[in-house]
DNA sequence: ACTAGCTTGCTCGAAACAAGCGAGTGGACT
DNA sequence: AGTCCACTCGCTTGTTTCGAGCAAGCTAGT
């Protein structure tokens, strides 16, 4: 159960004027309806969520959620933006400047690592993406958008295999893209659904294996421990 | 745009008195509903559609639906109940008495063939399916025993073939039952999430195939025309 | 007259918007 | 430099609209 307690208002006017821009006082309000509403969706999904519990649980009023995002979906569209910036961000350090099969690998661990590290971020981050699959709105479109860029990361890393003789010369890189996404978001889904049904660590790791044993070239395919 | 034109409704006292018991006259008013219920899911995802639009498109009151149905959850849980029924009707059709591989493929290739004559009745599912896993209701419970159910009869295909000697000894049924429904449910996500970008039926078949090239005996690994 | 399918009336609560409040800031005038 | 005023802007509160859900009521067949 959500701590429902008010958190003081955002320090105001302590020892020390503190000098706040308009842009950082907004920030610090927003951050923390963000994270409130991040909260209420691992607890009670976006349905059962309201932008009332979202601005009081971050120690505002009622009605400031409604001020500052405009819409229940403007506020969970701009929870998935965050979420994406961070999971960029986590991806891109662990696949520096790797390629192919490396970083395709890499990708993969980055994963594990940020599962391991924020298993709430994600599900709350995935809980948006499926909630919101149905509904015609602006954020089906980021949601288009956000996984077409992931299937053309996935299948460059595939090409520079190819190029770097890793990946067998026949391999077509948007169809292995798109089993390796589809695999992923799939095994995601039914965490989601069930917990405790899946191992989510070692079903990619057997998965990535699998995978390579058809598409690596013949010495590659039992290299991953390296 | 869904027709809100309403329709006749369930024409009562008609030349030759049909004489329907009080079931028959329920079914036919709840099915009414639930089809209408199916195509606002299909136009506006199931936030946007309301139980007065439902009871209105079907050609009754504001309030039947409420009324017949209880709640909204309920409403849709009943949805997906019929969806699963008509599925597991369709699969079992094709799988018939096959076993092992054959069997998997039957299951496979009726996946494929339910979406080409019901692609809106499983886009329809799906988005319920999707949209209700982060709510903790009863339909999450639902969802938890259905995909539970769907690896298992997967497994159980792939321990027949083990048994049969098409599939190699080595093979983990459940692992492998995890990989075939999650790529299956992320194809069917990413399909939801941007139709256009997703060639579902060869999607699939290369998944089979990419997956009998791993799994299979060395013999069998060519054998899909078959 | 009774049953049962259906409708209508009503309450509660959420979303969204508009108007308002009040603390802090910058500018003007001394 | 100090005082005061007007304005800005972050936030709150008042209010409307609409949906879910429930209960009471209506009516066509038996």
């Amino acid at each position: 159960m959500v701590q429902m307690r008010r958190l003081k208002p955002a320090s105001r006017a302590s020892n020390k004027a503190p000098r706040l821009t308009q842009a950082e006082r907004t920030a610090i309000s927003d951050g923390r309806m963000l994270e409130a509403a991040m909260a209420l969706v691992l607890e009670r999904g976006t349905h059962n969520t309201t932008l009332r519990e979202v601005g009081e649980l971050a120690g505002y009023s009622r009605g400031l959620a409604s001020n500052r995002f405009g819409s229940k979906d403007e506020l969970f569209a701009e929870l998935i933006d965050v979420f994406n910036e961070r999971w960029k961000k986590e991806s891109s350090a662990l696949v520096g400047s790797k390629t192919g099969l490396e970083a395709f690998d890499a990708a993969n661990e980055s994963i594990i690592d940020f599962m391991n590290d924020n298993s709430d971020y994600i599900r709350a981050m995935f809980i948006l993406y499926y909630e919101t699959v149905g509904s015609s709105t602006v954020m089906r479109e980021r949601l288009t958008e956000q996984h077409g860029a992931y299937r053309r990361a996935i299948a460059r890393y595939i090409s520079q295999g190819i190029a770097e003789q890793t990946i067998k010369r026949t391999v077509d890189p948007t169809r292995v893209a798109l089993q390796y996404t589809s695999f992923f978001f799939g095994l995601v889904y039914q965490w989601l659904a069930n917990p405790d049904a899946i191992e989510f660590e070692s079903a990619l790791h057997d998965f990535r294996d699998a995978m390579i044993q058809v598409i690596g070239e013949t010495d590659m395919a039992v290299r991953r421990s390296a």
